[in-house]
DNA sequence: GGCGCGATTAACCCTTGCGTTATATAACCC
DNA sequence: GGGTTATATAACGCAAGGGTTAATCGCGCC
């Protein structure tokens, strides 16, 4: 989690949402929206690759790059692990927003649906 | 998020996720855990207040922190849209994969580097 | 009012990290 | 083999982040 800290390397795991790429892509990618060289893109996935959140795979010349889906449910666990006392508050105030929340394991495979929206009666 | 990639904010979140605490004892905890000074987990605390993370509420003497529920929406939503793509592929072939890739692990644990062949059609 | 305590801010040092350019490795193509 | 392309590494400079100690602010208390 510590390598999400850098907004080129969110935007990295971002660009790696929809499927692996290769690192050319990625580099020319984020350098032009960050103004940074291929080497620097370079470096930060190997940041991302060392902490576990991106695999590498050799494809002839390239290097074909995804997420590790299960770093991103490290990630998940912990944030639920924060949430936890206050999703059960809301809970208590007869809010429906935590209605969707059904996860049983620490870290649920099955996450995706319980996105709700914010719309929760905070008024404090 | 990138006040989160520092592990000592980390656990100022984690402490803080079953309520709010002085900021006093906050910085006692991570003073001890990581051995740090006061001031420094103030700072901690200042740089996680301005991300937006945790609010501050004056209370006599003391400041009791929170956790701002909304940002970790927000973190959760970041988290919601990479993980999209995979998830509904988990979906579409049904639960048991997360379960089968679990117990296909069995002979070593898939969370270090075991890239097991997760052929994934290019979706470009 | 003066004092003590909790907390933040200021001033400063020093390490870390990110950027650059230049160079190395490796596969493909002729 | 020689050249080209794709990616990674090396060497290095510089700005930023985080740590410390010392000083400041705010509030409660005697």
């Amino acid at each position: 989690m510590d390598a999400l800290g850098d907004p080129v390397r969110r935007r990295l795991v971002e660009l790696l949402a929809d499927g692996s790429r290769p690192a050319g892509d990625l580099a020319a990618a984020v350098g032009v929206e960050f103004g940074i060289s291929q080497p620097a893109a370079s470096r930060h996935l190997r940041v991302l690759r060392e902490a576990g959140l991106l695999t590498a795979e050799a494809d002839g010349t390239r290097r074909l790059y995804a997420v590790r889906p299960e770093a991103l449910d490290e990630v998940q666990a912990w944030l639920g692990g924060v949430r936890r006392f206050w999703d059960q508050r809301l809970d208590a105030l007869g809010t429906e927003v935590a209605r969707g929340r059904r996860e049983r394991g620490a870290a649920g495979p099955a996450t995706a649906g319980d996105r709700d929206g914010d719309g929760k009666g905070q008024a404090r």
